[in-house]
Order: C-alpha cells, then sequence, then structure tokens
DNA sequence: AGTTTGACTCGGGCGC
DNA sequence: TGCGCCCGAGTCAAAC
C-alpha cells in the first residue's frame, strides 16, 4: 500500500545508501516486472556500468536515475527496496536485484508481485506512460484549490472515486484519501461536482495536510510497510478512520461505517460526514 | 469526453 | 491438515 507518503520515505531513505553506486550486472528473478524495455535483456544490459546519481518521485512512483537513464518503480501493495550484503541470507521474495561493483546489492522485494519497473533514456520518462498523463503533485504550488476545483467540477463520480484518480491530483491511496475526506468532513459519495466553494477549501487544505504530516511522520504500517532502513511508519497512529469500522469517532464518538465506493473499502463517520 | 467495467498482477489468509 | 476461493491496490485498456 504505498501511496505517496510511504513512497516519499522509501525515496528519502534509499536515496543515501545508492548515491554513486555503480552497478555491475542486474538479476531478475520474475521478468512479469519489467514493463519497459520489452526485453528483459534490454532492461538488464542498458544498466550494467550505470551509476545510481539521483532518485525523484511523482505520485506513488520512486525514480531511481543513472547516468543516462530514468527507472521508474511502482511498489503497489508490498514492493519495497533495501541494501544488502551479498553475502546476506537471500529472500524468496527478491524479484529483482541490483549487483554493485562493491559487496553490496540493491534488492527489490515484493510478495505480490503487483509492482513494475520501466526503464527510459533520462529525459524521456515523463513523455510515456505511467508518467506522462498524471495530475499535479499535491505538495506543490501547482495543486491550487482552483486545479482541484476545476477537475472536480468536471465530474460526476462519487468524491472518493475522482480523488482516487490519479489524473486529479497524484498520490492519494485508500488510506489518505479517507483520511483527508474525514477531516474535510464530507462524505465519499458527494457527486463531486456538488462541493461548495468552503467544502472545496477545506478538501483542498487537508488533502496537503493529511499528505504532508503523513510524510513527516514517515508514512502509514498497516501490514508490511516499512522504509529502505528497516523502520516503520508512525502515521498510522493518526488515523481517525482508515482501519477503524466499528470503533467511535474521535470527534463525535459515533460508530465508524464501513461501505464501498467504486469497489474500494470506504470507513466513515455518518455523523461527521453527511451527505 | 467522461465514466464504468474488466483485466491484470499474486500469495496470504480464511472458511470449510 | 488440506484444499480452494477470494481479497486487496492501483493502473490501464476496452466498452459504454
Amino acid at each position: 500500500m504505498p501511496e505517496m507518503p510511504e513512497v516519499e520515505t522509501i525515496r528519502r531513505t534509499l536515496h543515501e545508501l545508492i548515491l554513486n553506486k555503480k552497478i555491475e550486472s542486474v538479476s531478475v528473478f520474475w521478468p512479469k516486472i519489467v514493463k519497459h524495455p520489452a526485453e528483459v535483456g534490454q532492461f538488464k544490459d542498458a544498466l550494467v556500468g550505470q551509476n545510481f546519481i539521483n532518485t525523484g518521485r511523482r505520485g506513488k512512483y520512486l525514480i531511481l536515475y543513472t547516468d543516462d537513464f530514468a527507472l521508474v518503480s511502482h511498489l503497489r501493495m508490498e514492493g519495497n527496496y533495501g541494501l544488502f550484503k551479498k553475502i546476506d541470507e537471500p529472500n524468496k521474495h527478491n524479484h529483482v536485484i541490483f549487483h554493485f561493483m562493491d559487496d553490496t546489492e540493491l534488492r527489490y522485494k515484493d510478495v505480490r508481485k503487483f509492482g513494475t519497473m520501466h526503464l527510459f533514456l533520462k529525459g524521456q520518462e515523463f513523455d510515456f506512460l505511467p508518467l506522462s498523463q498524471l495530475g499535479p503533485e499535491p505538495l506543490s504550488e501547482a495543486f491550487t484549490e482552483e486545479v482541484l476545483a476545476a477537475k472536480l467540477a468536471k465530474s460526476k463520480r462519487h468524491l472518493k472515486t475522482a480523488l482516487l484518480d490519479q489524473k486529479v491530483v497524484v498520490g492519494l491511496g485508500n488510506i489518505y484519501v479517507d483520511e483527508a475526506l474525514f477531516r474535510a468532513r464530507i462524505h465519499p459519495e458527494r457527486q463531486a461536482d456538488s462541493l461548495t466553494k468552503s467544502e472545496l477549501t477545506s478538501l483542498h487544505k487537508e488533502i496537503i495536510s493529511t499528505l504532508a504530516e503523513a510524510v513527516q511522520k514517515g508514512g502509514s504500517t498497516v501490514r508490511s510497510y516499512v522504509n529502505t532502513q528497516g523502520q516503520i511508519g508512525m502515521f498510522q497512529l493518526e488515523h481517525l478512520v482508515y482501519g477503524r469500522k466499528g470503533e467511535n469517532c474521535k470527534v463525535c464518538d459515533s460508530e465508524l461505517e464501513r461501505i464501498i465506493v467504486g469497489g474500494r473499502g470506504t470507513v466513515f463517520c455518518p455523523t461527521c460526514q453527511k451527505k
């Protein structure tokens, strides 16, 4: 479940670990993870001799930059990276390994194997899917209330569904969308184009503050997530609704309900978030 | 064009 | 204990 705060935390902790590491070879044990280039052999060959020189993030995508390439990595549910000694015990869920010239290697671990990797020539990564169609970064100046309002005004979908659409704004997944909607006191099934000006103001503000706090707390550990240093996040302690079905609302003491919105489990407070 | 549906990716966990 | 089913997150293509 890495959403934006978890991916950002992984990026920050990974950055210093792999900076200036030179790739000697790459092993891919589960080729389906590599979506581009089409041939896994090209993926591996291209990276030989490359140094990791920077890291980036776009929405929930982690980007690892080498001298000539951009490796765009989506962690989906349980993907994660770790730096290990080559002599360290292997894990059966390590599907891609970047072997460095020294005695270390970067291991991509993914129990569900849902994650994806795309390798592009540096500078071209934003010209193709999966990065080419993404909406604004929620913690950037591009994400204004006006931009959010304009996108929602064009949509008759449920508000929650619209907010999970990465063309509207990137980074929100099932955890943070429920948290932001609760903080803004708006029902997840409100029609996206029905929000009042003050609701839009509140929603915009709460999306930003929820994500910013979550980044600051190192993300949310719900089941398996840890950062690259093996540390869990702390924002799950701040969750007001996600994973709290049947528990009492921390604001009004009502019992929190769980419904399905757009096929996604959704927890909200029927008193604080009226339709 | 906007929206919905389905496909796709799997192993863990649960029910029987 | 073992088997089979289903859940879950997110994206994208196809259908509507």
